[in-house]
DNA sequence: CTCCTGTCCTGCCGGC
DNA sequence: TGCCGGCAGGACAGGA
């Protein structure tokens, strides 16, 4: 799934065409995705102005007129499309949720696995929201630090891998980020999250935040079905320095040291076991 | 609490 | 060429 970095990027993408914008009219193609679409959403959206948007964690929020809020989360394989007033969209399998703008564009979720979901709500009731309220800190903000991460982690026993994937801790870092981040960091990702020095907190957040805003930059990252809005690839994933590069050489290290690859809470690390300790 | 596992769903890739 | 198992960016629920 997008983790924060492509989340960024659609939301920016679709900020830059929708906002705004008058919506004519919603579809909702299918009854559900990971949950069921709100009752009623084509109708509570016709006629709404798009007023702004943001991101919390990984999911998009879409402000309206009306004093309630789209919320979008992408879940593994969810893309947005957009559609200038002049081109046409034909739907293709999985396109579940279509927007209809005034002029003539179109937003489209097209989502294969459906762990995507949408949900429509108050602004207010947005923070107080199950999905929401016990969401740790944004990374690239300054409540994502050391010694409050030293703190959370006083006594935990879990890899610290997948003690930063943990949305309780800070949000947006997925699978790939916490590898990039943690090889960066020069940090053992199997290490118990409890027995991290101050210092290795403090090298933590700077290789996330880091990480982080050099894949914004490059517009995310392309796996299979990771698009930009406008359907162009993202670049991140040239960069990366260990996801997906197991047997490669360590390109950290020098020498001969090759890049691992072992089983974390179900899902593949990849680490160099020479430089991150 | 913390932890660990199973689960949702489809598509793609490599091996045989 | 075709089939099948394994794996994929997330995050929940539920049980120990």
């Amino acid at each position: 799934m997008p983790e924060l970095p492509e989340v960024e990027t659609v939301m920016r993408g679709m900020a830059g065409a929708l906002c705004g914008q008058q919506i004519a009219a919603a579809s909702v193609r299918r009854k559900d995705l990971r949950v069921p679409f709100p009752v009623g959403l084509a109708r509570k959206l016709s006629g709404r102005r798009i007023t702004a948007f943001s991101r919390r964690a990984k999911y998009i929020v879409m402000s309206l007129d009306d004093g309630y809020v789209l919320v979008i989360h992408l879940g593994m394989s969810g893309r947005v499309r957009l559609y200038g007033p002049d081109e046409i969209w034909a739907a293709t399998p999985h396109d579940h949720f279509v927007i209809h703008l005034a002029d003539g564009a179109c937003a489209v979720l097209n989502d294969p696995r459906r762990f995507g979901m949408v949900l429509h709500m108050k602004a207010g009731a947005l923070p107080a929201h199950k999905l929401f309220a016990s969401l740790g800190p944004e990374p690239l903000e300054k409540d994502f630090n050391a010694s409050a991460l030293m703190q959370m982690a006083a006594r935990r026993i879990v890899p610290v891998k997948q003690f930063i994937m943990d949305q309780r801790i800070v949000v947006g870092v997925g699978n790939i980020y916490a590898c990039e981040a943690l090889f960066q960091a020069g940090i053992d990702p199997a290490r118990a999250a409890g027995t991290l020095k101050i210092d290795e907190w403090k090298e933590i957040v700077r290789a996330v935040r880091a990480v982080l805003r050099r894949a914004i930059k490059a517009g995310g990252s392309s796996l299979r079905d990771y698009r930009q809005t406008d359907g162009a690839l993202g670049y991140f994933q040239h960069q990366f320095k260990a996801y997906g590069r197991a047997g490669e050489i360590c390109g950290a290290c020098g020498g001969d040291a090759k890049i691992m690859r072992i089983v974390q809470g179900g899902r593949a690390t990849f680490y160099c076991p020479r430089h991150q300790k």
